[in-house]
Formats: C-alpha cells, sequence, structure tokens
DNA sequence: CGTATATTTAGACTAAGTCTAAAATAAAAT
DNA sequence: ATTTTATTTTAGACTTAGTCTAAATATACG
C-alpha cells in the first residue's frame, strides 16, 4: 500500500520552486522560476506535474478567484486572504469553528467534506498609501 | 445620487432568468434558459449584462473553483455547498462570526472587506446511493 | 535483453471570457 | 422634429488558462 510518490527531475524540479516560493505562485509564475534555473519544461508536463503534485497532497491548489490556480507549498489546514489592491495573498491560520461546520451539516443536510475560506481585504501596505 | 440602474430588454431579460433559476446557473446556462423563451443575444452582450448587474448590486457572482462563474439572483448575505458528486450548489445562511472575522484582522492586519465559505460535500441525494 | 508501463514533449485544441469596431438605440441639445 | 452625443448591442477576432493527443523518452519488470 502507500503507493510511493513518484518524483520525475520535471516534478521535483516544480515542487521545490513552490517549497521556495513563500507568495502562491501561478503555474505561469513556476515556469517563469523555473527558466531562472534554467530549466524549461514542456507546458503540459508543468501542469500535469501540478495536478500530481496536487493529488498525492504534497501541495495545495488555491482558486481564489481569479483567473488563474495558485499552488501553495504549506499543507497545513490553513486559509489565505488577497489583498484586493496589490493581489498579494497571505496566510490565514485562524480557522473557522467544528461548531460552525456542524451547524452548517445541519442546516444543509450535507456531510460536509471541506471547507476553503478566502477572504479580500487590503493589506496594511496598501492601506498606507 | 443613487445613479438609476439602467436595465435594458437584455439586462431585465438576463436578470429574469437568474431570478427565476433557484440553481446558481452559468452564463452559458443562462443563454440556454434565454434560449427556451426564444431569446437570443449577443455573447459578449450576456456577458457585459452578468458584468453589469454584477456591478450593480443586483446579482452575485460565485467562483466556486469549477470553470466558469456562476449568478445568483439573491443577494442577502449567504454562502454556499457544493455536492462534489453532482456539482449541484445550495445555499448556506450559518454564517461566520464576527468575532472571527475580527480575529484574522488582527491576525493578518488586513482590514478583511469581505468574505467568502466554499464548503463542499455530499448531498443528501448523493449520499443515498 | 525485450517488453510493458509511465512520463515527457510539442503542438493542436477547448472553455470561458474579453476586446474591438461598427451598427443600432436611446437621450440630450438645438 | 432634427441633429448631436452617449450608451448599448452585435459579430467576430482575440486572450488566457488549461486539457488532450500522439509520438518520443524514460523507467520498471520478467
Ligand atoms: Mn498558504
Ligand atoms: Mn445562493
Ligand atoms: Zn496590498
Ligand atoms: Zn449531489
Amino acid at each position: 500500500m502507500s503507493s510511493k510518490v513518484n518524483l520525475t527531475p520535471q516534478r521535483k524540479a516544480i515542487y521545490d520552486v513552490i517549497r521556495e516560493s513563500s507568495d502562491h505562485p501561478t503555474a505561469a509564475e513556476i515556469i517563469e522560476r523555473l527558466k531562472v534555473k534554467d530549466l524549461s519544461f514542456a507546458y503540459g508536463t508543468v501542469y500535469n506535474s501540478l495536478r500530481y503534485l496536487t493529488e498525492v497532497g504534497l501541495v495545495h491548489e488555491l482558486k481564489l478567484g481569479d483567473a488563474a490556480s495558485r499552488y501553495d507549498g504549506n499543507v497545513d489546514e490553513h486559509q489565505h486572504i488577497q489583498c484586493q489592491i496589490c493581489g498579494r495573498v497571505d496566510e490565514v491560520f485562524t480557522d473557522v469553528t467544528k461548531e460552525w461546520l456542524n451547524a452548517i451539516a445541519k442546516e444543509t443536510d450535507y456531510t460536509v467534506k471541506s471547507h476553503q475560506v478566502i477572504l479580500k481585504g487590503i493589506c496594511p501596505q496598501c492601506r498606507e498609501q
């Protein structure tokens, strides 16, 4: 069991870029950062690898409502807040309560499997302007 | 002030479809439903109208991480839960607490402007199968 | 080794939506 | 009422993000 994770050189390089990034890069940004390291993979390989890394749980895919998905090397449970002005994405570790999730299960009669909170606001830097 | 809302025939028809729908239709679904009423507008007009209706606050745009945005004629504050199996989207009126939002403002130093919760789970129907 | 399986590659293709420039409507000014 | 101005619609080209396909490579297995 525990089907071993198969990290090919491409997947490893992409995973490295994500872990070295703290800003939740998009696929396009990952491709840029690979290029800086003189690595250039087929377009499709980057997307296939991102899907693979997501599936095996090494990274998380964030869909914040922007056009492009972002990727997160921190797979600990946390949420995100995005600045409406500059677009930066920051971490949020204060999570919703279990009681709240239970209340929703009761209200909707769904079996709640996951929740994602997307907060929008103004970051400290942009507030100064 | 209060810059009056300009509901052209096209915008009105699209708004009507959204209000008559309770399933948060996508642009493509709205176009289908217009066709049933023998209404056919330019592709771009539908998107322009959806943007307009969203901007003036008559509808809400939902980005649940699917490919296409969905539109909601209920503009009262509420959240959504989507079935991972059949894709249907249901309403969630149990909202997060103000305390939780304050905790996030303190943690992140952001001025929190909005929050969107996307819950995923199994709907009662799909659970029976 | 030889064959099956998995992965990468380049490039065609798709889905959702935006943009553009011209035509049609509507509103405002003469 | 007619001209001028502003707004909206339209068709279709274009963009962005991502998937699909078929061939070429690489890896694993007997
Ligand atoms: Mn994160
Ligand atoms: Mn709703
Ligand atoms: Zn900012
Ligand atoms: Zn379902």
